[in-house]
DNA sequence: ATGGTTTTCGTACAATGTGTTCGGCAACGG
DNA sequence: CCGTTGCCGAACACATTGTACGAAAACCAT
């Protein structure tokens, strides 16, 4: 790709991560993007459809590669393999977390986080779907998605609250809470 | 208060409740709202602030009136007594959804349902504060203030599952599957 | 280096939505 | 019945969006 669309899309990109963390979503103002991205306003719809198609791309670019990287990082057939397997997919993805990457954490922190909470949702949704099956023997009687539903809720909740807590957990510590309390269904 | 008031105030609350059922709230404008509800620019903004202030009134009407409704049904002090109680309070606020009151489960239903969910999740805040706490026997060792938001969050995240599924259980089933999978913290 | 291609810039533009103002008219309540 | 109050409708300034176009700059390959 030419050398300025790489710069001028890591400009929008950034500018749009940095004014997130500031302010909503919804009073960001294509404006106030291509000012800080120092940017053209027809170079802005050059590259993004509209500010919803930034957030989209964004939100894709994100997501998308921390569950790769947690899909790649842990084999195992199970949620919670208690065999020689070396985390949780759980841990896993808080530890992924812990490092910022990509600065997820402060989108999840600023006041749009409903916003990226039903990426990081549909996304959990993938690596998660089908492995709570078959686990029936605790979660008797209990719909199936439901309980499905049940886990990537609480999971996300947890991170949620973890991080607007002020991330005063280790994942590993985290991690032990979210299986004491998920315990009956998995 | 004028009749006139009155009747401008629910043209214009319930125009915009309707419309919360069809389309995203952000893609509402003030015009269709007016155009509904059959009241003038000028009286619109005679009676609320802004389009956001508009969205506050409705839910702190509609979620102030569920709250109150639990909280003088359910004398208990606990959330879940097995004494005499006729019932947990979780279970009658599933009821009061269950009867539609005031098109909760239309907006809970519709695009933005982030929206009323944070409103939703604060009332229950409300509701459920201090209650955790002292249950310690059982949740050993993990943090009060999470406990407290795992339980808000599950529920609602039941709820929601409850309702984009269409509402295919009752109150009372619902309220089991939450007891179930909520048990080792309460 | 040179030259053809691609990207960006700056500015201008129409279209849409917001929130306010005002005078005249109609409904209200005492 | 009359003074008060709320409503209407039209107009207004303002902000934001998304598009268009020619000129200038940066790019890549030769």
């Amino acid at each position: 790709m030419d050398r300025r669309q790489q710069k001028t899309r890591a400009a929008i990109l950034g500018a749009f991560c940095a004014l997130l963390t500031e302010k909503s979503y919804h009073r960001i103002t294509v404006q106030e993007i291509i000012d800080r991205a120092n940017v053209g306003r027809a170079t802005f719809y050059a590259h993004f459809e509209t500010k919803d198609g930034l957030l989209k791309e964004l939100c894709e670019e994100l997501f998308g590669h921390i569950v790769e990287s947690a899909k790649d990082a842990v084999h195992t057939p199970g949620l919670y393999s208690n065999a020689s397997a070396p985390q949780s997919v759980f841990c896993h993805l808080l530890q992924h977390l812990q490092k910022n990457d990509g600065n997820i954490l402060g989108l999840l922190s600023g006041e749009s986080s409903e916003i990226f909470l039903r990426y990081f949702r549909e996304s959990l949704r993938g690596l998660v779907h089908g492995q709570v099956t078959g686990k029936g023997h605790k979660a008797a009687c209990l719909p199936e998605d439901f309980v499905e539903n049940h886990v990537i809720g609480s999971f996300v909740e947890m991170v949620l609250w973890w991080i607007k807590g002020g991330r005063k957990y280790s994942p590993e510590e985290l991690d032990r809470c979210f299986l004491a309390v998920i315990a009956p269904v998995l």
